[in-house]
RNA sequence: GCCCCCGUCGACUAGCGGCCUAGGUCACGGCCCUUUCAAGGCCGUAGCACGGGUUCGAAUCCCGUCGGGGGCACCA
């Protein structure tokens, strides 16, 4: 069985890289320990690691056994740092104020939980020869390493955690669905060299991660009526279906219209009820007469753009429809 | 400076000696659709870092050069 363990520092939102190491993680082991690596106090941010965890779990990256914080098992670390002897290789396992380095809790940790493979990112990789010397200075195994490559900004420098969405609060927070950020991750995997991030990528992920959703789902995410989904189809994240929903449910503001006629034309079509009832029937015909559609949808959503008129027109109930067209009137 | 990784279209990659005048996806450009922004459909531009080997044959194997990244902490 593989046991791995993610172990991210409580520094507040995920950054994608410390994702794809969870992700990962989570594809490659069998068994996975959910580590948070608190030893340095001045790193840590307050609320760091519930955001770490919502994070997670909105990602849908699920682990066995933790949250473990390396700060409840200092004494541990510290005894163990003791029995090597604190000039390790001349490197620091205890600091001055007694408390233990990263490489200390880390291979302690890792014995202790008997962690099988080690999946990290490169930033990693000169550490692998000290802890496996760590490893068997504790008569240990040492553990099977995978370094993958990390994820670099435009400017070809490690993501900065300011650069658009490197984080995975901000996807959230602009609509991506976790599962196109999911699946830009697994589609990563491990890569053996540091990768360029590719937002337009994940946006794509976006639209086709929508377009799968079902009717019910999407109409759940969005916070919208069953009914409003036809209008939602097209929208390239949750926000924007979010727009399209609210464009469709507010009351318009009012609005100059210059086209009365067609509005009239509409209010006609609707009211007769008959074959031009379908919306793209309806659509048509105000077409076929030269309608000014532009006003029509001024009129509907106070707004000049939004999903095609058709689908806004079949979203809205004909009361209401009639209702507004006669505010606009 | 030293150590460690890596190098196929703009990006992510497929390729693991002949199937490659290098395939896919995204981005980009054009057209269609849409009296809107999108979404969708069709078409297109574009790449094996360079130089030596090995071989009948190299994107694929070897060496060198160049380039990129990471590290050289009482940070993780």
């Amino acid at each position: 069985m593989k046991k791995v363990r993610f172990a991210p520092s409580p520094t507040g939102s995920l950054h994608v890289g410390n994702a794809l190491s969870a992700v990962a993680n989570r594809g490659f082991g069998d068994w996975l320990l959910l580590r948070i690596d608190d030893t340095d106090p001045a790193r840590n941010v307050p609320g760091g690691d519930e955001e770490l965890l919502r994070d997670l779990e909105w990602l849908g990256v699920e682990w066995d056994e933790g949250p473990v914080r390396q700060s409840e098992r200092g004494e541990r670390h510290v005894e163990a740092g003791r029995q090597l002897g604190e000039r390790f290789e001349g490197v620091t396992l205890l600091r001055e104020d007694g408390t233990p380095t990263y490489h200390l809790a880390s291979v302690v940790d890792d014995v202790d939980f008997e962690i099988t493979h080690i999946v990290r990112g490169n930033d990693h990789r000169p550490n692998e020869e000290l802890h496996r010397r760590l490893f068997e200075a504790l008569g240990a195994t040492p553990p099977e390493v995978v370094h993958h490559g990390l994820i670099l900004g435009e400017d070809g420098k490690k993501l900065a955690k300011r650069a658009e969405g490197a984080t995975v609060a901000s996807l959230r927070d602009a609509g991506i669905p976790p599962e196109a950020v999911r699946r830009y991750l697994y589609e990563l995997g491990l890569p053996k060299h540091d990768v360029h991030y590719d937002l337009p990528r994940i946006r794509r992920l976006a639209i086709e991660a929508i377009g799968a959703l079902s009717d019910r789902e999407l109409a759940e995410r969005v916070g919208a009526p069953l009914e409003l989904v036809p209008a939602l189809r097209g929208a390239r994240d949750l926000n924007e279906a979010r727009e399209y929903a609210a464009s469709i449910l507010e009351e318009p503001e009012r609005v100059a219209v210059d086209s009365p006629e067609t509005l009239e034309r509409f209010r006609e079509l609707l009211e007769r009820g008959d074959d031009s009832a379908d919306p793209k029937e309806l659509v048509r015909e105000l077409k076929a007469v030269g309608g000014d559609l532009r006003a029509l949808r001024l009129a509907l959503t106070g707004r000049d753009r939004g999903p095609e008129l058709w689908a806004v027109v079949a979203a809205l109930p004909h009361g209401e429809a009639l209702r507004r067209i006669d505010a606009a009137l």
